[in-house]
DNA sequence: GGCTCTGATGCAAGTAGCTTGCAAAAGCAT
DNA sequence: ATGCTTTTGCAAGCTACTTGCATCAGAGCC
């Protein structure tokens, strides 16, 4: 039995654990940085989903990790590749999020709030616009609804 | 009467002129830039549709109209103030077009490939996911599927 | 516990997309 | 034509993101 990278795990616990053993499920090496996003973006989604790399950054050293920038991108990219997170794409900006089954999102053009739609309803909907458009909707966050949020509400 | 900004507008012809009608129902002046631009994104949405600024920024100056890069972005940021154009934000980049009204877009996550969907059934599923997340869709271009394109088809 | 190999990380430099300050040029009302 | 105001090109700058390279650390093996 492999010992665990205990200076990186032990900061998140429990949670540390479990993304630990999520990891070595997907072959993959657990490193601080890999745990440290995922441990961010899962305390993250509790309130404001889906941080920015730079938040990101500082999420992890408040947890006790400091990531170089270039390092929280290349981990990006690798938790992407598996599956675990995605991308957001933002004017000017890039948010990423934990890659939970069933969600989509709504930006708001004012504001650039993001906020996350799990209408299930939506789901039977995208399918038939794909179908349409010969087009694989991803089965992950297919939907970016780009609108103005509550609490822009109309001026007028 | 005001004169028209012949040298400009010539080269576009009828569509110039059209454009240059457009904006001064906007009260906006006349100048090369906006009704290259908007010339430009016309021809552009015949075929493949939705440019990068500077995508643009070529197009234009094969319409005999040189261009520097920032006043494409500004002259973009202009006309999309005026509901004129719309941007779509994608990975690394962002791409515009005509803000034509009942349209939506599917963008590639492996190409980056944008094609516009038409679909008005997602008009009433949008209207109703908006309403749970307490949202106002923009009128226009409020929906962006992601996934994988045709041409991207699975390699497996 | 120590050894080694491979992949991860920090640092610094570089790239791309986009913005801004300023002086010169052009739109358009008179 | 004249003059006020906006627009444009140029150049510098900013921010998001990437890459090369030397060092360091995880994980299998002894």
């Amino acid at each position: 039995m492999a010992r665990l990278p205990q200076s990186t795990v032990n900061h998140l616990g429990e949670t540390g654990a479990r993304i630990a053993m999520q990891l070595r499920r997907h072959e993959e090496r657990v490193t601080p940085a890999k745990v440290a996003v995922l441990g961010a973006l899962t305390r993250a989604d509790e309130t404001p989903p889906h941080l920015t790399a730079r938040e990101l950054g500082a999420a992890t050293a408040h947890l006790g990790i400091r990531l170089d920038e270039a390092t929280v991108y290349r981990t990006l990219t690798r938790l992407e590749a598996l599956g675990l997170v995605h991308a957001v794409a933002m004017n000017h900006t890039t948010r990423f999020g934990l890659d939970t089954p069933p969600h989509h999102h709504a930006v708001c053009d004012r504001c650039s709030a993001l906020q996350v739609i799990t209408a299930a309803q939506l789901d039977t909907l995208v399918a038939s616009a794909c179908a349409l458009a010969e087009f694989s909707p991803g089965c992950r966050q297919a939907v970016t609804l780009n609108g103005v949020c509550g609490a822009c509400a109309p001026p007028a």
